[in-house]
DNA sequence: GTCTATATCGAGATAGAC
DNA sequence: GTCTATCTCGATATAGAC
């Protein structure tokens, strides 16, 4: 059994080499996905042996999971972040732009999920039908609750959270799709693409 | 050499066997991915022996690059049928609804296709490169002209093609996580989609 | 044209020395 | 803890009979 498997306490220097595995791996599912990398991929981008990754990992899975499992609490974070107190426009800009930030800096992560859901979701699902469903829920009553009180135009709450989530990802995950359909190189296309959302969403939701 | 592969005149019976595979193929990469399908999966689903498989087609690089060339063909339909004489908000909305109706009709091409750009477009980027990008600057010239006359609003053609895109696609790419956050599974969220995005776009464009 | 049998190879995982 | 060497298996592709 893998000494990361077994215990929770990890040394100093086992964390770090469990990071370094981890970063290395996040590098290679996010390009070839599951199925597409090897062991030896990712021990040669995090300049280990085959046999030492398996060491810190049971099986090629485990690691798989694991960088799913980090990827998620930082992926969920923007959505808990809606305060219903606040301006409810201002709070969907925010969220738009944050998740938009995301898909610029962490597109790895954004590429990754991706390629999970696409799959079917086989080590996320439970995360989907559980944390995120209730969190999803709880977002939604707060959208209600706006158009209820007329603050924000009457949406679907739902396809408005899909609708978000749809168009900021796109960025990262068809990167190669939108620099091809783009004639101007030099422009970034993220640098345009906040201002159009905004615009869009806030548009729809003025009421 | 495979036959198929030498000549493009096929006899009825072998443009029938490879039409067998193809749909086959499709029905297997769409859900593993084109490193994560065998061709013995193929052979299993067309219900044809492994080698006959190969038989038809050189390898299986050969079998994906033929379906995605046969998908991409009717991908693009839609975009094509776009046409400036007619009122833009009609046309945009008739747009959305045909994109909704691809991703709900073929969520395997839809699938298949994120997979392949979320890779890095290994088989189709020079079509993006050329033929879709041609496709698309001719579109967004239509929709300058709509904006220059005031016939609808001010947005930037290229970010509206990607949201739409994106919204549209999501619903068949990300189906697994639209049903696990949606409670009433008894409900199809492409019944409830089709209005949404008709008037978030319609509202955006709206002048 | 289609099959069975097989060569070959790449990759996950393990054994055992150090 | 980390390495080299190796086992093992699954998958691509081919050989050759029918």
């Amino acid at each position: 059994m893998a000494r990361s498997q077994t215990t929770k306490k990890l040394t100093r220097i086992q964390r770090q080499r469990t990071d370094i595995i981890l970063e290395a791996a996040l590098d290679v599912f996010s390009d070839f996905g599951f199925r597409g990398s090897t062991i030896d991929m990712i021990a040669k981008r995090a300049k280990l042996s085959k046999p030492n990754i398996l060491y810190y990992f049971d099986n090629k899975e485990a690691i798989h999971v694991t960088v799913l499992a980090k990827l998620l609490e930082t992926w969920l974070a923007p959505l808990h972040a809606i305060n219903e107190d606040n301006d409810p426009i201002d709070e969907i800009c925010k969220y738009i732009e944050q998740k938009l930030n995301m898909a610029r800096d962490f597109p790895r992560e954004s590429k990754l999920f991706a390629n999970e859901i696409l799959q079917g979701a086989p080590h996320v699902l439970p995360e989907l039908q559980g944390a995120l469903k209730d969190l999803v829920a709880q977002k939604v009553k707060i959208i209600e609750a706006w158009s209820k009180d007329g603050k924000i135009a009457q949406v679907d709450p739902h396809h408005l959270f899909f609708s978000i989530w749809a168009t900021t990802q796109h960025y990262a995950d068809f990167d190669i799709q939108v620099r091809s359909v783009l004639d101007d190189n030099t422009k970034d296309p993220f640098d345009t693409a906040g201002p159009f959302l905004k615009t869009m969403f806030s548009t729809m939701l003025t009421p």
